[in-house]
DNA sequence: AACTGATCCAACCGCCTTAAG
DNA sequence: CCTTAAGGCGGTTGGATCAGT
């Protein structure tokens, strides 16, 4: 029997929401059969992610929003999960809606005046490696990744995100803090052989410098 | 009112990575 | 090692809606 495709019904919505605030997420192969849905595990994960999951943020993008989006997009490219893993309640397929809609209409983020062409800008992108998120990592069992974990769970950010003045200290330790990062300073370590703390310095010492470039820019 | 092009956004597709057997 | 299943991601599509004529 063929898999249902298209728009999801609201009994599909009750199903899923149902399934999933009773046993969790994960384990998506199981979902369309347990849950009684006629869905492939992908449809399932994808419209739970990007709609029915609670805290998910409606409606226009913040002006401080979208210059989070635009220096996480400067700094990591089209890395759309990691970017909406910084702005709380948005999905990666908003945030790629929302950057392709913006593209289409040609009009880069950095011009500010009308009837400018835009401009094209050299992107400064630093490519972690793809992680996926297994036990065998003690990044799970730290303090640090435990309250990054439960921060989004109960969606904590502040209600107005950083304000753009300030926005550089707020931005420095946003990224400091990220989980991610240390990943990409133990990448580092690894790479040039050095310590894990002399690869974090290093790496505090080159995103100080983007930050405060950015900034003068 | 009818048509048309632009825009939005939910959903699909294909690929990559990882873990398990 | 090799294979396979599953999770996850980014790119793309297509239907719905909006705005202009």
């Amino acid at each position: 029997m063929e898999v249902r495709k298209g728009a999801w019904t609201k009994e599909e919505d009750h199903l899923l929401r149902n399934y999933i605030e009773k046993h969790g997420e994960g384990r998506w192969h199981k979902v369309p059969l347990e849950a009684g849905l006629n869905r492939c595990r992908k449809s399932c994960r994808m419209r739970w992610l990007n709609y029915l999951k609670p805290n998910i943020k409606r409606g226009d993008f913040a002006e401080d929003e979208v210059d989070l989006m635009i220096r996480l997009r400067k700094l990591l490219g089209n890395r759309w999960s990691l970017i909406a893993g910084r702005l709380p309640g948005r999905t990666s397929n908003d945030v790629k809606n929302y950057w392709s809609a913006r593209r289409r209409r040609k009009t880069d983020f950095g011009v500010t005046k009308d009837n400018e062409p835009p401009k094209i800008t050299k992107a400064t992108i630093i490519r972690p490696r793809p992680r996926t998120f297994t036990k065998s990592l003690h990044h799970l069992s730290t303090e640090a990744a435990t309250s990054m974990h439960s921060s989004e769970q109960n969606n904590s950010w502040p209600s107005s995100s950083p304000p753009i003045e300030n926005g550089i200290d707020e931005w420095k330790t946003l990224m400091l803090e990220d989980v991610f990062t240390n990943f990409w300073v133990e990448d580092v370590a690894s790479l040039t052989g050095t310590g894990v703390n002399s690869a974090e310095q290093g790496f505090e010492m080159d995103l100080w410098h983007f930050i405060q470039e950015e900034a003068r820019q």
